[in-house]
RNA sequence: GCGGGUAUGGUGAAAUUGGUAGACACGCCAGAUUUAGGAUCUGGUGCCGCGAGGCGUGGGGGUUCGAGUCCCUUUACCCGCACCA
């Protein structure tokens, strides 16, 4: 027999269906509620999708579909990130404009995401690297240019409300979310007025008598993106500069180069001023801990207080930050980093030799060593004695790079009794280790815990750490050499790349002053990707004329960072063809936060943390009504590949099976696994697939075999371990691949690739198949349906109801297999029956049920039918059996009236005492029904 | 070191509030049917044991009439952060 279900030409009919009917076109309607499911847009790579991608769009596609029988009017989108390095890089080799490369990526994309039947509605798409898009994106820019954080009212606000109070009172009165010491970067050479004591503060006539540009270059300083000279991973393999996300172990997240720091004026995000209002928006939202806690870490809020030691025969004072000031008594000495400006005026004559060649040693130790050699102790003394603010006893300052330059103050008062590394550095080079806790033994290892009694420490003796805190921050304060002070670990963000392939900033200069343009900056032609031999960003090699505006001395010849247009790309699918303002208002106020986003966790640091940013700066300025994008999230889990591998005996060109390899000297080599099948190699192919493997040899098992190795890897192209949809496709159809993919486990979880059981899913699309046709003729009957078929249909009903609602995406798959089981073996093909189950249906196999639907006489699409309603009466039993157990075994089984509650039940096993007793020798003393169906009786 | 997570048959996994652990599927075994279809159907399949029975959710302890589920403790693996003062 033929296949029935013949799934190819029933999916190639319903996607032309959809397409041609407009089907998946949304628009605003007030008058139904709005859902909105998000999926994490694809950088289209040339590799093009492989079976890890379509997992998380899958089950998206399936929650869409569902809220949308549920009749809400559902928002799910698709678009392309898409300016990005690969599609660089490849134009450097080749000189292929990287537009070109990526609209050919796009459509390989779109063409595979086509073949998965997804509900998007294209109408909206997205492309961050069109003009169209990016001139948004640089609007935003714009709006972050022209604002400042204002701490008093918590929210950003116009620069024009800075000026405005600078006007007024100056700096007075000004609490604003910078660094308060941007007075120090300040150029001293463009404010000849300003005397050396200046120290960020002015008065109003101050400011009435800058210059206009003496005023630019202060307002620079408050802005929320601002131009600086800042310190930054320079990537040189790359060219470019990369982001703290961006990089990982000291190298670069992409490629794995290396990463130097490197001071260099470049574009900034203030993001630090939302540091707080990150933090505490997790709270609002449903993420999953994890990620919060990622997030959490990264922002870093730590809760203590500067406090200032003044230098022995120096006029300088050294601040620290410190969450321990409650262990003051126990400084023994102080630690600067390597780097820190006092270290070369503070330094003695005797100690300067050595106190330079650590400095020099520590700077040739790269980002990584410095981290790799963590146990490694080393410091220098500087000869300098700072004082101990309290007892006014001296206090010698080393250097360490154990102390950081770019945290806190870059130095630490160091207390070896409280904190292992000041211990561990104090017992090295013998310095004293005050005990500061009573009862405490200080002579293995320090003592972190806040909750011991103070000793040797003055007015705080007898209190523990949690008491002393406050009273001693507050004792500081009074005297004036120490502040409350919360620090965090989050840095502003660089915002500047040197790279074609990104959105020109719509920036010009004039007298090295950076002004906005307002309107759409496009991406210069260029003659070559590359930087120029001056070491300038690609962009530089555009001449005047080929800007397509062109203003002042110079363009801004840096691009924006690939997590720019990331940042808001879903408040532009709300209204994607405005050419007026980024998303109308009135859009934004309908659709509102994302309901469901799933994406990879791997973004928790970028994308995600840079997109709650904007959008509070969105919300601030009244732009937008909320202020987190994303509600709800949930991070689908890597799909790994299966690799396999080849054991070539070294130095020749035999390759031995896996089972013999260990008798040889082998090399373990990856190999194509379409050459593969059930861990045997097609040897034939093998010999087709590289010229050098041509003429190899090989060894075989004792079945005239050759099996491979195999090992669970990350998908890559490198690996040959790459699944494509596309094959998959072809052999089964999409809707057994949703449906397997869904299959496969929790959505949440990491899980190696496996087709194995993709044919248990096929079969049983089939098997759902004959319960509508005989062959390919239509058999169903308009009769009542069973008893037994309506229970298995409610059954049903309530578990994928439940199971969807909690974002069960893999149990709900189980169930329809069960529920076809059962109606199969019922003999069920009633109309009242397979009518809901094509509803249930639908959001996991749309082409199939979509099919059904018409065959069942339906001139609609299934998608705008109503999710079938639970009837709990279906459920109903006249009887239950309830298992009696005497201390843990089932004895009797007792079959009573399915509407007696446990109580009754408990009645009526107390009136069958005989039988009891027959059963255990004893009458039972005490019985529990519980209200599931086991009752225990205790003897 | 800190933080988060995971652990259940040969495999992927179910078990939603503590209630007959292993649903569903893969694989495997036996049989039927058929002979070129990655076929279909029936039965079996946690482990030990011929059996009655015993043992079973990483290990140990606890709460409970009852624990995969709750509490304490411990181990292994995965992910993230990491001289952050």
């Amino acid at each position: 027999m033929a296949h029935d279900y013949d799934f190819r030409s029933i999916e190639q009919k319903w996607r032309k269906h959809w397409d041609a009917n407009g089907t998946y076109a949304v628009t605003e309607d007030d008058s139904k509620e709005k859902c909105y499911v998000l999926d994490m847009f694809p950088y289209p790579s040339g590799a093009g999708l492989h079976v890890g991608h379509p997992l998380g769009y899958i089950a998206s596609d399936i929650y869409a579909r569902y809220q949308r029988h549920r009749g809400k009017n559902v928002l799910h989108p698709m678009g392309y990130d898409s300016f990005g390095l690969p599609a660089e890089q490849y134009a450097i080799q080749t000189g292929q404009h990287p537009a070109v490369t990526t609209a050919n990526n796009l459509k390989r994309y779109r063409e595979q995401l086509d073949k998965l039947g997804f509900c998007y509605d294209w109408s909206r798409e997205v492309r961050t690297s069109d003009p169209v898009y990016y001139r948004w994106t640089q609007w935003i820019f714009a709006q972050l240019f022209d604002a400042w954080y204002n701490q008093d009212s918590d929210r950003a606000e116009h620069i024009d409300t800075l000026t405005a109070k600078f006007n007024e009172n100056g700096t007075y009165n000004v609490n604003a979310g910078n660094d308060p010491e941007w007075w120090k970067d300040l150029d001293r050479a463009e404010f000849p007025q300003f005397s050396e004591h200046f120290a960020g503060e002015f008065t109003a006539v101050d400011w009435q008598s800058f210059t206009e540009r003496q005023r630019q270059l202060v307002l620079m300083h408050y802005r929320l993106t601002y131009l600086a000279d800042s310190w930054v991973n320079w990537c040189p393999a790359l060219g470019t500069v990369l982001a703290n996300d961006e990089v990982k172990d000291g190298v670069s997240e992409r490629g794995g180069h290396p990463v130097e720091q490197k001071r260099m004026r470049q574009w900034s995000m203030r993001i630090t001023a939302y540091a707080e209002r990150l933090l505490s928006g997790l709270d609002t939202i449903d993420w999953t801990d994890s990620i919060k806690e990622v997030q959490r870490n990264w922002i870093g809020r730590s809760q203590g207080a500067s406090v200032w030691f003044e230098l022995k025969d120096h006029s300088g004072k050294i601040e620290v930050f410190t969450t321990r000031p409650d262990t003051i008594f126990g400084v023994s000495f102080m630690v600067l980093a390597p780097e820190h400006p006092l270290v070369a005026e503070i330094t003695t004559a005797d100690q300067k030799a050595a106190v330079e060649a650590y400095q020099t040693a520590a700077k040739a130790k790269s980002e990584r060593d410095r981290q790799s050699n963590v146990k490694d102790i080393s410091g220098q003394f500087t000869g300098a004695y700072a004082v101990h603010p309290f007892t006014g006893e001296p206090v010698p300052v080393w250097i360490a790079d154990y102390v950081l330059a770019g945290y806190g103050t870059g130095a630490v008062m160091a207390v070896p009794a409280g904190d292992q590394r000041d211990f561990d550095f104090a017992k090295h080079f013998d310095l004293p280790i005050p005990a500061i806790f009573e009862g405490v033994d200080l002579s293995e290892e320090a003592h972190a815990d806040k909750g011991a009694v103070l000793a040797n420490s003055d007015f705080l003796n007898g209190k523990t750490g949690y008491d002393a805190m406050g009273v001693c921050i507050d004792a500081m304060e009074e005297q004036g050499f120490g502040l409350r002070k919360i620090n965090y670990r989050l840095r502003d963000a660089v915002f500047s790349r040197q790279r074609y392939w990104g959105e020109p900033f719509p920036v010009y200069y004039k007298d090295e002053l950076p002004q906005l343009l307002d309107e759409l900056v496009t991406l210069p032609p260029v003659d070559a990707y590359l930087p120029t031999e001056d070491g300038e960003p690609p962009l530089a090699r555009a001449k005047n004329e080929d800007w397509n505006v062109f203003k002042g001395d110079r363009m801004e010849t840096n691009t924006m960072p690939g997590w720019a247009g990331s940042s808001w790309y879903f408040l532009r699918y709300m209204d994607p063809h405005n050419t007026k303002a980024f998303c109308d208002r009135s859009k934004s106020d309908y659709w509102g936060q994302v309901d469901l986003y799933i994406g990879g966790s791997e973004h928790a640091t970028g994308h995600l943390l840079y997109s709650r940013f904007w959008t509070k700066f969105l919300y601030d300025m009244g732009y937008i009504g909320f202020d987190e994008p994303f509600k709800k999230m949930i991070n689908q889990g890597m799909i790994l590949g299966r690799s396999s591998f080849v054991y070539r005996i070294k130095d020749s060109n035999r390759f031995v099976t896996f089972e013999k390899r260990k008798e040889y000297q082998t090399q373990r080599l990856h190999v194509d696994i379409s050459l593969v099948e059930n861990d045997t190699l097609n040897v034939e192919g093998f010999k087709a697939w590289r010229p050098e493997y041509a003429d190899a040899e090989f060894e075989l098992n004792d079945e005239g075999k050759y099996t491979c190795g195999h090992e669970v890897e990350k998908m890559s192209k490198s690996k040959y371990n790459v699944q494509t949809p596309d094959e998959l496709v072809e052999r089964f159809g999409a809707d057994t691949l949703r449906c397997y993919e869904m299959f496969l486990g929790p959505l949440e979880q990491a899980k190696p690739w496996d087709t194995q059981g993709i044919n248990g899913v096929h079969n049983f699309l089939r098997k759902l198949w004959r319960l509508f046709n005989e062959g390919t003729e239509v058999r169903v009957s308009n009769a009542d349906p069973s008893k037994d078929s309506l229970k298995s249909l409610h059954k049903t009903i309530k578990k994928i109801t439940e199971d969807l609602e909690r974002g069960s995406w893999n149990t709900v798959v189980s169930a329809l297999m069960i529920c076809v089981n059962e109606l199969t073996d019922q003999g069920c093909h009633h109309r009242g029956i397979l009518e809901p189950l094509t509803v249930l249906l639908a959001p996991y196999a749309p082409h199939l049920a979509e099919e059904l639907w018409s065959r069942l006489g339906h001139s609609g699409s299934v998608n705008d039918a109503t999710w079938p309603a639970f009837d709990e009466k279906h459920l109903k039993e006249d009887e239950v059996n309830y298992p009696v157990q005497f201390n843990g075994k089932v004895k009797f089984q007792l079959k009573v009236d399915a509407s007696l509650n446990p109580k009754q039940v408990e009645e009526l096993l107390l009136a069958n005492e005989n039988t009891a007793q027959f059963l255990d020798g004893k009458a039972p003393r005490k019985i529990i029904v519980v209200p599931g169906r086991i009752i225990n009786v205790v003897v």
